[in-house]
DNA sequence: ATCATTATGTAACATAAGTTACCGTGAGCA
DNA sequence: TGCTCACGGTAACTTATGTTACATAATGAT
């Protein structure tokens, strides 16, 4: 745990820190799909992603799903944050889009070290900071884009999360983590296609020029 | 400015920081329609609203808006926040929606204060949570919702914030906050009139029963 | 090999929203 | 009074997206 932690925040954090999460924290290792997060759950620790890729994702009337973002290494869930800190239920659902390596931090620490490491307020802050923006950027695609562009952006950014030029996923799969229906995801990565831009392939997505 | 202050922050704060905020705080009283943050801009002080609404708004790639949520009496800007900290351009644009007071306090204490003050730590999270949550119901209403209901949305949370059952703007106001045409705007509004939820007049809209 | 299941392709149609165009009305002003 | 202009009403049309339906192809199980 102690390289894990280290190689991925020892830059950030002063040892004295580290130690404390050393003697606090939890290690986890979990699979791809695990469940993290579920829409009014509560929280009782805060996760500090050592490697793999979290997807949050948002849950509309319907139980349909809409992807928000992605969270990767060295990222922390700033809704979890929150949460713990008003005891309040979580307005998100968290799952892993890879194998996740992660240590869990008790809620009640997260107040502490606010007061007492300044290294600790600045990555609380700006992970505050970048989720909010990633927010935004979510909500400009889809308010000012249309479907072909975040469908573009969605596979461009499933390829670097993922670090691959493979989409391991189906029409329908990625049709609802966009929140349209399979029929539009297959016509409009049909023109993709013919663009020259991917080959669709049964269950990937190969992407050749984005 | 101290009773202002008391009679929107006394109960959040000790009485030691609110002295503090009181002797580096400047008081400001902008007027309807004054544009307290432009986007791209950076940001020198960290406003707590005393008294009025402030609407922010995000601008698309053509310079259209959208707006995103109010910020009301106790409330201040989380991005503003943000950008203090990361010394980042501002990502949204701020205008007052009504004559509005507030007190501006310089970037700088606003780091302090988080190691100092239990009450301002709180805050500031609190803060966070609220605006995280506004956000994520704004991204709602526009990935999820129709434009008849993201309307009527919009007609009811404009009339709670003034506190007032009439709407004074024209369609084309309107339009332009939903990211919208006016025609469109002028279309549903008749809708709704006709389903007797609303009185259309000229600059202005009564609203009957939402 | 046969069969069931799942993924994908595609046509045909429905609907919400955006666009263009034109008109009437009321407000303010010369 | 009459002119101008911003505002709002509405028709007609386009386009993006959602929906339904069905065909074909790949996969895996038996």
């Amino acid at each position: 745990m102690i390289q894990e932690l280290k190689a991925s925040y020892g830059h950030l954090f002063e040892d004295e820190l580290i130690n404390e999460i050393l003697q606090v924290g939890t290690y986890k290792e979990v699979p791809e799909g695990f469940k993290l997060m579920e829409i009014g759950g509560y929280v009782k620790g805060m996760p500090l992603l050592v490697s793999g890729v979290i997807k949050v994702l948002r849950e509309d009337k319907n139980g349909d799903e809409l992807l928000l973002y992605y969270l990767e290494r060295g990222d922390t869930c700033s809704m979890t944050m929150t949460c713990c800190m008003g005891q309040t239920k979580s307005e998100i659902r968290a799952i892993a889009e890879t194998d996740t390596k992660l240590i869990m931090v008790p809620v009640q620490k997260m107040e502490e070290w606010t007061a007492k490491y300044k290294s600790w307020r600045n990555f609380v802050f700006e992970s505050y900071h970048n989720r909010l923006n990633e927010l935004l950027q979510t909500l400009d695609s889809i308010a000012f884009d249309n479907m072909d562009e975040r469908l573009l952006n969605y596979l461009k950014e499933k390829a670097r999360v993922n670090d691959e030029q493979i989409i391991h996923n189906t029409h329908q799969e990625i049709a609802y983590e966009l929140h349209t229906s399979r029929v539009v995801v297959s016509r409009l990565l049909k023109k993709l296609e013919n663009l020259g831009k991917i080959e669709l392939h049964r269950n990937n997505i190969q992407i050749i020029d984005l």
